[in-house]
Order: structure tokens, then sequence, then C-alpha cells
DNA sequence: TTGCTCCTCACGTCACGTGAGGTGGC
DNA sequence: TTGCTCCTCACGTCACGTGAGGTGGC
């Protein structure tokens, strides 16, 4: 006989509470072994109880539950690496909130704040091939590693060629859960057709502050601060942001680069 | 003159959402210099651009909206001690977090688990001074240090001397924001008179299992892991609690010791 | 007059906690 | 028969996003 317990037992045997017992239940995460049809009452099987667990930490790790339930039934390498992946993510967020708490000491105590050495420049008009989509900042990184492959990739198949850095070009906020257009540029020389989704523009000239920014600064939400610096500067020199702030990529590929190697500028157009 | 500006320009040049403006309005940590008292619209004045990024900044480190209330008028020293308290909490966290994950891993690659050794032993029954509540994790170390401190005084004061190991006993489960009520005991020997919310009973004798934690295994969540542990050692021996489970204080005094030095049992009784 | 911006609800998200009001099992 | 446990709504929390439906200003 196998050994069955009503969901107070399972509770206390879990440390889990009853509400979200019943919650994993409806999401199908975690379902009682019998469910009485008249009473409605739920019985637990005792070989459960290690799943439960396994859940109740999972959630104390900060995974959420839609991802517990893709992770909670692998076992050996592929629950390893998929634990390690998340927790991956997590280090690299919370390094970026570090590096951004210490920047807001510094600010807050009216220190300088001269961690980013601001310099100006004039870029001339350029032809880009570019796409654009609203993105979230989890979804950032990939779709900048895509356009670019695309981007180069129906260059490479023209009459065209690439002429300076590529650019990530943000039209509006990216944060956490929110989302802004992105547009990814790749400036040319020579001449391109439209494809798809892929379009071609011209980028203006104009001036422009910009920061370059090592691969630790890089990561979201770290990032904030080279944004901050520049608007800072605008306040202090009394000019005004004329278009939207871009990431001027420096190296080609990030993969390869070391935390303290400088990767890109962050640049932001302006007008007195 | 002083420049004003409406809620999108202000959104765009803080990258703060009009929709977070609102709530920043109506929660009065970011009110518009003006309302239209006809049309309600909110106009923002050029010297409230700083406070709105900082808002943002603070929210991307991870600080809740009212937290931030009682930060942001800050400055100077006071100003870096708060956000640097902040932090350090977050940093606590984050290392329990990491440490939990470890031992994820490993028990989802069926490791044997073996990174904490269980042993048993008999408890006598003893007389303990004792005082309940409930609390979140939150409160939860400063409410432990405090009652210490009380019943300490309490016995000090009285013909009854400390007579074993101070007591953490958890009668339910205890996790980020829901509660359950802790006790903190301390046995002795001799009498002691009840006084306002300090009570006097006896904890019965019992065998338990117990495993010793380092000052980095004691911190929530990491702890979970011995707790974890136990549980599946109750199963392998075919096992079950018989009690509520108990952190038995090893040192006195958890700010002097370092992360890697011993300072509690986590144990649990149990009957087969 | 036409877009564009702004306004205020109201509902959705996430992972539950906390009653309310009612019932089953010993 | 009396508590105790269990059940299902329904609403609250937190920091917003996302429409809906309506209006002001150029």
């Amino acid at each position: 006989m196998r050994e069955r317990m009503t969901i107070g037992e399972f509770s206390a045997r879990t440390r889990l509470s009853a509400k979200a017992l019943r919650l994993y239940d409806s999401l199908g995460l975690l379902v009682p072994a019998e469910v009485d049809p008249v009473t409605g009452y739920r019985m637990y099987d005792a070989g459960q109880l290690e799943r439960g667990r396994r859940i109740g930490l999972l959630r104390a790790v900060g995974m959420p539950l839609a991802r517990i339930g893709e992770v909670i039934d692998l076992t050996g390498p592929a629950a390893a690496e998929a634990i390690w992946r998340y927790w991956q993510h997590a280090e690299v967020e919370h390094a970026g909130r570090r590096s951004l708490a210490r920047y807001l000491e510094q600010i807050f105590t009216g220190g300088s704040g001269r961690m980013y050495e601001i310099n100006t420049r004039e870029t001339a008009e350029s032809k880009v091939l570019a796409i654009r989509r609203r993105v979230t900042i989890a979804e950032l990184s990939g779709f900048v590693a895509d356009s670019v492959a695309r981007l180069s990739g129906h260059l490479a198949g023209s009459a065209a060629v690439e002429d300076g850095p590529r650019l990530s070009i943000y039209h509006g906020p990216v944060n956490e859960d929110g989302d802004g257009p992105v547009e990814i540029c790749l400036p040319f020389k020579g001449s391109v057709e439209p494809v798809d989704d892929l379009t071609i523009r011209l980028e203006p000239a104009h001036r422009e502050a910009y920061t370059t920014v090592t691969k630790a600064q890089f990561e979201y939400p770290a990032i904030l601060q080279a944004y901050h610096a520049l608007q800072a500067w605008f306040s202090e020199h009394g000019v005004r942001s004329a278009g939207p702030p871009r990431e001027v990529h420096l190296v080609a590929d990030l993969g390869t680069a070391e935390d303290s190697d400088p990767v890109a500028d962050v640049a932001w157009p302006y007008a007195s």
C-alpha cells in the first residue's frame, strides 16, 4: 500500500503552504495522486514529497514557476545544465546591479561621478542596412547577435561592403519587462536591395557625446550608468539630446572579450 | 523662467514610462511641478529630471518604491549608508541563493548529496524559558537577537542559570514573505517566574537527527539545504519527523564568526 | 478639421496570503 | 454534536503594461 496524506500533512512535510500546493496543482506542476471527485479533497503520495521539496528549493533560488515546470522532470547532466544556465543568468544580473549600486553611492554622495569619461565627436552621414524590433531585456542579446548575422550575411551577398562600426539604436526604453523598439544598423558603401524586414536608410550626420564601456559595464543594468553619466553631462553643459542613444560596437564578438575589455561606445546625439 | 515639459517629454528624457510616472505621482514620490486643475495635464520641471533618473536607477538595482521613498531625499554619508545597507542585504541573499543553486545541481544529478553529514543523538527533557512570535524572514535575525537578550536578561535577574545551548524552534514555515511562529528557548536550571510574553515550559526528551552548519550555510535561503538533507535522510532511513525542526546555537555571537565557522546544528526530532 | 498627446478607469501579470462562507470526517 | 480540516471563490499585494473611451492643443 502506498502512503497517502492530506494536503495539510503534505504541506507540513514539504514546508509548502496549502495555497501554494493548490496553485501547483492547478498549473499541473504537482498534481495530487488522487482527488476525491465528490469532496474535492486532495490526497498526496509519500513519493511526491521529494518533488514538492525540490519545487520549494527552486522557488527559493528565485526560479519562476514556468521555468520550474521545464526543469523539474530533468535528471543527470540535462538537469545540471538547466540549473546552471539559470544561475549564470542570475549571476550576471546580480553583478550588474552591484555595479549600479556602487555608482548610486557615488551620485548620492555628490561624488562628481567621474567614473565615465565623456568625449564628443562629429559623425558623418552614412547609409545603413537596418532591422528594427521591439524586444525585452531577455531577448536583447539574442536579437543583436541574430540581426548582425543576418545583416552582414545580406551585405556579403551584395555589391556593398561594410563601412564603419555597427550600431544598436534604442528608440525607446528597454528594461526589465518593458520593451522598446531597438534597431541594429550596419553602415555600408555600395548598393544593396532591401529584403523582408531589412531596410535601408540614411543615418544623419550629427554631433554626439560618448563614453567607452567595458564588457562588465555593458550588461544590463550596469549599462544604465553610462546613460546616466551622459545625461548628467548634458545638464552640466546646457545641451539637449537630439536623437535616440546608441551603442557603437567596437568588437565583433562579445564572447571572446574579457570583463575589463572595452567593447562599445555608448553615444548620444545632442544639440544646444 | 523655469523649463516646463509634458509627461511625454519627461518620460523620454528620464526613460521612465508615463505609466510609471503617474504611479510615482500618486505615491508622492515624484510629483509634477504643476498639474492643470482643469485638464489634469502634468507639467514637470527640468530640475526634476535628475530625481526621476535616480528613481529609475534605484529601481534597476531592485529597490522597492517604498524604500526608494526613504532614500531619495538623503544626501552625503546618510545616502551612501542607506544604499550600502540595502545592497549588503542583497549580497547576502544572493550568496544564499548561489549556495542553494549548487546544492540543487547536486540533488538533480543524483549526487548522493553528501554535502551534509547527518548524525543522531538523544536529548534529555529540559525546562526552557521561551518566547514565541510570528515573524517574516526579514525580521527573523532581529527577533532572535532581541529575544535572546530579553530571555537571558530575565534569567540573570532570577534564581536560575542557563543550562545548555539556546534553541530556535520553527513551528511553521518561514520564508520570503510568509511567516511562521518561531520560538526562542533558553534551557535553564533553578526556578524563574513567567513575565509578560515570556513563558516557561518543558521541552520533552526526544531522539533527533542533526547536521552542523557554518555561518555561510546558516543564512536564508542557504539554510534550506540543511533542512532538505535531513528530510532526505528521514526518507532513506524510513523514519518520520516527530516535532518541529530547530536550530541549536553553538556560538553566542554571530557577528564575530567567520563564514566558514560552525555556528549551529540544524536538528529535527524523529521517530520510526 | 485632423492627428497626436494627454487624461482616467479597469483589467492583466506573478506567486502567492488572507479572509469569507460552506462542507466532510472523526 | 463539536472542533478541525478541507473546499472554492474573491480580493489584496507590487510595479507596472495594455487597452478602452474620452478630451485638449496645435
